[in-house]
DNA sequence: GGCACATCCGGCATTATGCCGGTTATGCCG
DNA sequence: CGGCATAACCGGCATAATGCCGGATGTGCC
């Protein structure tokens, strides 16, 4: 999964970008023939490299709420609070990072109660230690 | 821009994961004629809601970094603070939250070299009252 | 050299797209 | 009520993109 070089890089790069244009745009661009170049994005796509092609919605829902949910855990790494929080439909990241706090969870919920209810669920778990949570009020960068 | 109906939903849904989809599969799904399905996601596009298509890319390299800066502001809100953030390339998110925090960063650099340096590029800033970086060990879950 | 392998090219049948005329549903107004 | 404008839908045809494949080219290895 290691073998990506410069033609790879630029493909991900334009499609980072443009993830609709038809692979023979794709291929003039990049200066390779069709057929090259939608082998090589079959393999990106077969390595894990690409995962997956996302429509960029722009604040879809005015109904929607999100919100960064900053975990201390007691003891770490816990297998157990990530399969739990896979479960939650309304998890769509997390991270784990280096520092004070352990987790990075962002969440997108229809509503503050359905924010509690998740809260409440999540801090149920024995192993967590604490559970900040920072609603966003506004989207003020976001990129690509 | 308030125009979207359940239809619309329900194209926005899919094509936020599969956004590659043929305009026909993606008719079929919903039930209507091709060239219905089209007109209506080239108006999504042309307000705005649809913002782009993107591939979503996997830890494209081993050398990228991924960090959270999260930022205590001493007045707020602070425009000349967002202006600076957008002119750095590395930064990839940045969302108003509510609570103690008032900024949560998402960044990407190459180097923890590149980190400090955008650390202290932004700590430099009057106005920030506090900034933590927590960089991403491990990307545990990520959904569309 | 001879071979395996990866990568590339071009062509052909199939599928999707852009474009446009025609139909239906709805609301408005004389 | 009838006529009219508008929006949203459908289907068809020419054009463009795709999937699939055989074959060429380059590189490392025995």
């Amino acid at each position: 999964m290691q073998d990506t070089d410069a033609i790879d890089r630029t493909i991900l790069s334009i499609l980072s970008r443009e993830a609709r244009i038809p692979m023979k745009s794709l291929a003039g661009r990049i200066g390779l023939s069709r057929s090259a170049t939608t082998e090589r994005v079959n393999r990106l796509e077969r390595a894990g490299v690409i995962r997956g092609y996302r429509a960029d919605i722009g604040q879809l829902d005015d109904g929607q709420i999100h919100a960064f949910l900053l975990l201390t855990l007691k003891r770490t790494p816990s297998l157990d609070v990530l399969d739990h929080l896979a479960g939650f439909s309304a998890v769509r990241k997390v991270s784990s990072v280096s520092g004070q706090l352990d987790l990075v969870v962002e969440v997108e919920v229809g509503s503050i109660n359905g924010l509690n209810e998740l809260r409440d669920g999540i801090s149920a778990m024995d192993n967590i230690e604490d559970l900040t949570t920072s609603i966003v009020l506004r989207r003020d960068i976001e990129r690509s």
